[in-house]
DNA sequence: ATTTATAAGTTTGTAATGCAAACCGGTTTG
DNA sequence: CAAACCGGTTTGCATTACAAACTTATAAAT
């Protein structure tokens, strides 16, 4: 078992935890949270969705579009595994 | 501040967990324990100097070359950082 | 009414990088 | 002395993180 490399990306892993933590959350949140381009953001999004670590909802409110995003169980999961995986490396030993 | 990406490569987090807990390590040390290809490691520990985290010495044990690898006091700074900046990623709270 | 600006993202282009294969200088083995 | 082995380094390639440019639609200004 190893990192998985999609969260392991230092932004990615910062909207993982931001997605765990809420119900959902929209692209300008992020966007301001994190301090990003709207690109950058949006090529993330779009890697985390195609590993289906997110959920991606498009709605209107009233007239304009807003893009949700949430977090998948397998998303949850995977995240829990990193953790995991984090504290094996913090804490590893071995004998030479 | 935030996560030194240097470190924050997966297999060079390990080999700087390694050097962090012991004077000193071998090429074949490395190779070993972190299963990779020579090729690999080799750029690993060429972008670790580059960065002035870990020293490499260059020696002959009778006549066969050996190189060792030893974590800089720079290094050990930066990877308590990094552990640092890692738990508050984790920890991390903010509100809507 | 028709530019002009703003909003909300996506696509495109590029420089950096992680990896394995090929290579290299020297040593040991058959 | 040729072939295999050691201990690495260099090269070549596919991926990717990022910002700039673009897109599509609404709202404001003239």
């Amino acid at each position: 078992m190893s990192l998985n490399k999609v969260i392991h990306e230092s932004t990615r892993l910062k909207i993982m935890m931001i997605l765990s933590s809420v119900k959902e959350v929209d692209f300008n949140f992020l966007l301001n949270t994190l301090r990003l381009t709207k690109g950058n953001l949006s090529s993330h999004m779009s890697s985390l969705e195609k590993n289906e670590l997110v959920n991606i909802q498009k709605q209107f409110l009233g007239k304009l579009p807003v893009t949700k995003y949430s977090i998948t169980e397998y998303g949850k999961n995977q995240l829990d595994l990193y953790w995991i995986e984090m504290e094996n490396i913090k804490n590893m030993k071995f004998s030479k």
